[in-house]
DNA sequence: AAATGCTGCAACCGCATGCTT
DNA sequence: AAAGCATGCGGTTGCAGCATT
């Protein structure tokens, strides 16, 4: 099967992750009963699903990371996004190369290497530049002001909120995400998981998450409950068997 | 109102890498 | 040592939604 992932589907992956963790993913479909490839339901967690993800635009301090950490380390998003907790490397990429990309070419900036391009340079740059963003005319570039509009650019100004994951219900997904969110508040969830007891690293405390995702972190799950909405939904109150990692009731 | 163009992002693909036997 | 398998990575594509004509 291939194409969008249903709501559906997307309950099946989750709700098997957090009942088994994440094990083999080459039996994760046939287990979960998804029509699915491996590599799709991983890419699918990883991307998307992953509850420690933040959702939004990239801020700018985000953006200046990336922007500094790509002219060290070059398109390794990998190493980018470990650097970027909440940020997947598949994010990143994409932010690469439909804003920086064209931000750092209309500043005179070779986005390859980071210096500063001759005239002849740019138009050979751009003209070379095989992404669709290449075929978009120079006003389109007023990032700032034109994709102010545009429905997933209009990002709220409560910090709170642009962390929370239903925040970013600007995006296409937004009707999905509201689904699971309701779906995860009324399925008994493996809560008291072994898993769920693991102990934060320091990495945690500074929200920068290296290694093996989620479930290695009692503090990505709070993250997890944050980013699912929960801390501003009623969820909690529902769900008053929800517990901490220290086993106080949040 | 309809057609067309453009954008951003989710998802896919192929290759690379690491591990096990 | 090498073959097979599982997973990760970076590049690319397809498409929904919005803007423009």
């Amino acid at each position: 099967m291939r194409g969008p992932w249903t709501a559906e589907e997307d309950k099946k992956l989750i709700s098997f992750i957090l009942t088994h963790g994440r094990c083999c993913w080459r039996a994760v479909p046939k287990l979960a009963g998804l029509l699915r490839c491996g590599k799709s339901c991983r890419l699918r967690w990883t991307n998307y699903l992953r509850p420690d993800l933040k959702r939004g635009l990239l801020s700018t301090a985000e953006e200046q990371l990336v922007i500094d950490l790509h002219a060290k380390l070059g398109n390794r998003y990998t190493s980018l996004h470990g650097r970027l907790p909440g940020r997947t490397d598949n994010e990143i990429k994409n932010h690469w190369n439909t804003h920086i990309k064209k931000k750092l070419i209309k500043m005179g900036i070779d986005p390859a290497t980071h210096q500063p391009l001759a005239n002849s340079k740019m138009s050979t740059s751009q003209s070379t530049d095989t992404t669709k963003s290449a075929k978009s005319s120079d006003t389109r570039d007023e990032l700032s002001v034109k994709e102010g509009s545009r429905r997933d650019m209009a990002l709220p100004t409560d910090p709170l909120e642009q962390s929370s994951w239903l925040e970013s219900g600007n995006n296409a997904g937004r009707q999905d995400q509201e689904h699971l969110v309701n779906w995860l508040s009324e399925t008994d969830l493996p809560m008291d998981e072994p898993w769920l007891n693991f102990t934060s690293s320091d990495n945690d405390v500074l929200g920068i998450v290296e290694g093996p995702l989620p479930w290695d972190g009692a503090t990505d799950w709070l993250l997890d409950y944050q980013d699912f909405g929960m801390c501003s939904s009623n969820l909690v109150d529902n769900n008053s068997t929800l517990h901490s990692t220290d086993g106080s009731n949040f």
